[in-house]
DNA sequence: TCACTCGTCG
DNA sequence: TTCACACTCTCGA
DNA sequence: GAGAGTGTGTCTCGACGAGTGACA
C-alpha cells in the first residue's frame, strides 16, 4: 500500500487520451458512424492543439454552458484564439437568444446573481431587496427568471460546447457501457486502476448495426427520463410513460435492458394500484421478478388459480434459485387458499445463538468480531469478499482467457459474458479441468496467483479485504470437496450467488468457522440462507449470532 | 465562522 | 452502479 | 416470528478549493 508514487503526466495528457479514443472508435466502427460523426472527427483532427485541448476540457466538465472567464488553463496559451477557432468550426456557439436561462444562471454565484438582479430593478424596492439577500440561491434564481432576462444581462459572453452527443456515442462504442468515461484513462495512467493485460479482440464488435447504437441510446434516455419522473409517484404520468415504452428488440443485450425498464415501470404501477397495466407490462418481461409480481398482483385481484399456474412455471423453469424459492412459498399460500393439498415446508435448522454485548456504538459485526477475538479466534469481517476472492484466484486465467467478444477494450474488470450463461458454456473444458483439480487438491496455486496478480482489477477480488494470510488460512482449513462445492455454486450462477456470504470468518487451532451477525430486528435473507445450507451440507461450522445490546 | 457539498483535475 | 441492513406492517402458525 | 415492503447508507480515487447556508 505505498501511495507515494508521484506519477507526473505530460501537460497535454488528456489530448492524447482523447485522440486514442477517437482513433480506436474510428478504426473499429468506421462503417457505423454517421456523416456528422465523420465530419466531427475530420474537423477535430484539423484543429490546433490549443483548440483541441480547450474543447476536451469543456467536454470533460459538467454541463453544456460555460462562462468564458471560467476557462483558464496553464497549458492552453491563447484561450481567446482557441475559442475563436472553435466558434468558426462550429465546435462552440456563443450568446444565442434561445438558450435556457435557468441553466445559465447556475453558472453564477449568489453575490453575482444579486448584482444581476439589482441592475434590473429600481433601487427603491428596498424591502424586497433585503429579503433576497437572505434568500437561498434557488429563490434568487427564480426571482431573476421571472423577469425573463436577455443573454446580454449577464455582462459576460456565455459559450455552449457542441457535439457532446458524439462523445457520448464514442464512449459507448469504446467502453461498451454507460459508466466509464475519459477519466478512466488518467486513473489508469496514474496506477490507481490496474487492468489485466488480456488480449483485446479487435474483430468482434459489440454493436453490429447503427440501429442498435441508436436504440441503446434512446432506451437509456428513456430510462433516465423515467428515473426523474418516478420521483413524483403520480399514477397519471406513470401510465402515460408506460404508453411510450418501445417494442421488442432483436438484439439480446438491448432486449434485457428493455425488460429491466418494463419491470421498473410495472413495479411502480403496481405500487400505485394500477394493477391491470402493471400485469400487462410484467407480461412483456421474462426477467425476475416479473412472474413473482404477477402472482402477487393476481392474488390481490383474487385470481388465485391463474396465479397458481404462474407459480407452477416458476417452479418448473425457475430463472434462478431465488425465483424457485419464492415460487414455492407463493404456491404453498395459494394452494391453501384454493383448498388444494399442500406439502409441509421444510424448515431450516441453522445453529442460532444469542449474544448479549455491551452497547458500544460500533457496527454490530465489529462488536461480534471482538467478542470472538477475546475467545482466541482470528476474525475477519469479509462478507462476500472471501469466497468471491477465492473464485477470482482459482479461475483468474480462465476469467481473462481470450475468448472472442469477451474483451473489447483494455479497461474491463471481467469479460463481457461474465454474468451470463455463456461464461460457463464457452469455457466449459477449462473450468471443468480446474474444478476437478481443486476437488482432488492437485491445484493449489492460490498464493502464487495472489502474488502474481495482486492489485490488478478483477470483479471478483477485493484486494483490501482478501489478504494473503486470509487466503492461506482459509484454503488450509477447507478440503478439496468443500472448495469444489463453493466454487461450483458461484459458477452455477455468478450473478446471484455472489452475495449472501456470512459476515465473519474466523480461525482457531486449524479450525474455520463462519458467523452471520444479526443485530436487533435483522433476520436472515434468502441468499444468506442458501449459503448457510451449503455450509451445513459440507459439514462446516457456520452459525447465526443474534445480538442483544446490554443496557 | 465553520461544516458540508459539489465540481475539478491528475 | 450493488448489497446489506433498519424499520414498519401484516398475517397466520 | 416470518415475510413483505420501503427506505437508507455504503460503495465511489483522493486532494483540493470555491461556494453555500446554518450558525453565532
Ligand atoms: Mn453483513
Ligand atoms: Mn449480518
Amino acid at each position: 500500500m505505498t501511495q507515494n508514487t508521484p506519477t507526473v503526466l505530460a501537460p497535454d495528457y488528456y489530448r492524447h487520451n482523447f485522440d486514442f479514443l477517437l482513433r480506436s472508435v474510428r478504426q473499429q466502427y468506421h462503417d457505423l458512424l454517421s456523416h456528422s460523426e465523420h465530419w466531427w472527427l475530420n474537423t477535430y483532427s484539423r484543429l490546433t492543439p490549443d483548440a483541441k485541448q480547450l474543447y476536451i476540457r469543456m467536454l470533460s466538465r459538467k454541463g453544456r454552458y460555460f462562462r468564458v472567464s471560467k476557462l483558464s488553463y496553464p497549458e492552453i496559451r491563447h484561450t481567446e484564439n482557441a475559442i475563436e477557432e472553435l466558434l468558426s468550426n462550429k465546435f462552440l456557439t456563443c450568446n444565442e437568444a434561445n438558450w435556457p436561462v435557468d441553466e445559465i444562471l447556475d453558472l453564477f454565484t449568489k453575490p453575482e446573481l444579486l448584482k444581476i438582479y439589482r441592475e434590473k430593478h429600481s433601487p427603491d424596492a428596498r424591502t424586497n431587496d433585503q429579503a433576497l439577500k437572505q434568500a437561498r440561491k434557488a429563490d434568487l434564481t427564480a426571482a431573476i427568471l421571472a423577469t425573463s432576462p436577455a443573454i446580454s444581462a449577464f455582462n459576460e459572453p456565455i459559450i455552449h460546447v457542441e457535439h457532446q452527443a458524439h462523445l457520448t456515442i464514442f464512449l459507448l462504442l469504446f467502453f461498451g457501457n454507460q459508466y466509464q468515461d475519459l477519466s478512466q484513462f488518467v486513473l489508469t495512467d496514474l496506477g490507481l486502476h490496474i487492468f489485466e493485460n488480456y488480449q483485446v479482440d479487435p474483430t468482434t464488435r459489440l454493436f453490429q448495426q447503427r440501429q442498435h447504437i441508436l436504440e441503446w441510446l434512446s432506451l437509456e434516455a428513456l430510462a433516465a427520463e423515467y428515473e426523474q419522473l418516478s420521483l413524483s409517484k403520480r399514477a397519471q404520468a406513470t401510465r402515460q410513460f408506460a404508453g411510450r415504452l418501445p417494442g421488442p428488440c432483436t438484439w439480446p443485450p438491448l432486449e434485457r435492458r428493455r425488460q429491466r425498464l418494463f419491470n421498473r415501470v410495472a413495479r411502480d404501477l403496481e405500487r400505485l394500484g394500477e394493477y391491470d397495466l402493471a400485469l400487462f407490462l410484467f407480461n412483456h418481461s421474462a426477467l425476475p421478478p416479473s412472474r413473482e409480481r404477477r402472482v402477487r398482483i393476481l392474488e390481490k385481484l383474487q385470481r388465485h388459480s391463474t396465479a397458481l399456474a404462474i407459480c407452477r412455471q416458476m417452479l418448473s423453469a425457475p430463472f434462478n434459485e431465488e425465483e424457485a424459492e419464492v415460487g414455492q412459498r407463493l404456491a404453498h399460500k395459494l394452494s391453501r387458499m384454493l383448498n388444494l393439498p399442500v406439502a409441509q415446508a421444510i424448515k431450516d435448522t441453522f445453529t442460532l445463538e444469542t449474544l448479549t454485548l455491551p452497547a458500544s456504538g460500533e457496527r454490530v459485526e465489529l462488536a461480534v468480531a471482538n467478542h470472538y477475538r477475546q475467545a482466541g479466534w482470528r476474525v475477519h469481517y469479509t462478507e462476500n469478499a472471501l469466497i468471491c476472492g477465492l473464485f477470482g484466484l482459482a479461475f483468474w486465467d480462465i476469467i481473462f482467457a481470450s475468448v472472442s467478444g469477451a474483451f473489447l477494450n483494455p479497461f474491463q474488470r471481467a469479460p463481457r459474458d461474465m454474468y451470463h450463461s455463456e461464461f460457463s458454456e464457452r469455457r466449459r473444458d477449462m473450468l471443468t479441468a480446474r474444478l476437478n483439480a481443486i476437488r482432488t487438491e492437485s491445484w493449489n496455486h492460490w498464493l502464487a496467483v495472489y502474488q502474481q496478480k495482486q492489485g490488478i482489477t478483477n470483479d471478483w477480488v477485493n484486494w483490501a479485504i482478501l489478504t494473503p494470510a486470509l487466503v492461506e488460512e482459509t484454503v488450509s482449513c477447507l478440503n478439496g470437496e468443500q472448495l469444489y462445492a463453493m466454487l461450483s455454486r458461484l459458477l452455477f450462477d455468478p450473478r446471484h450467488n455472489r452475495s449472501g456470504q456470512p459476515d465473519l470468518v474466523m480461525f482457531k487451532s486449524g479450525h474455520i468457522q463462519w458467523v452471520e451477525v444479526k443485530g436487533p430486528g435483522d433476520t436472515l435473507q434468502a441468499n444468506q440462507k442458501r449459503w448457510l445450507r451449503l455450509f451445513q451440507q459440507l459439514g462446516l461450522d457456520a452459525r447465526v449470532n443474534h445480538v442483544v445490546w446490554q443496557m
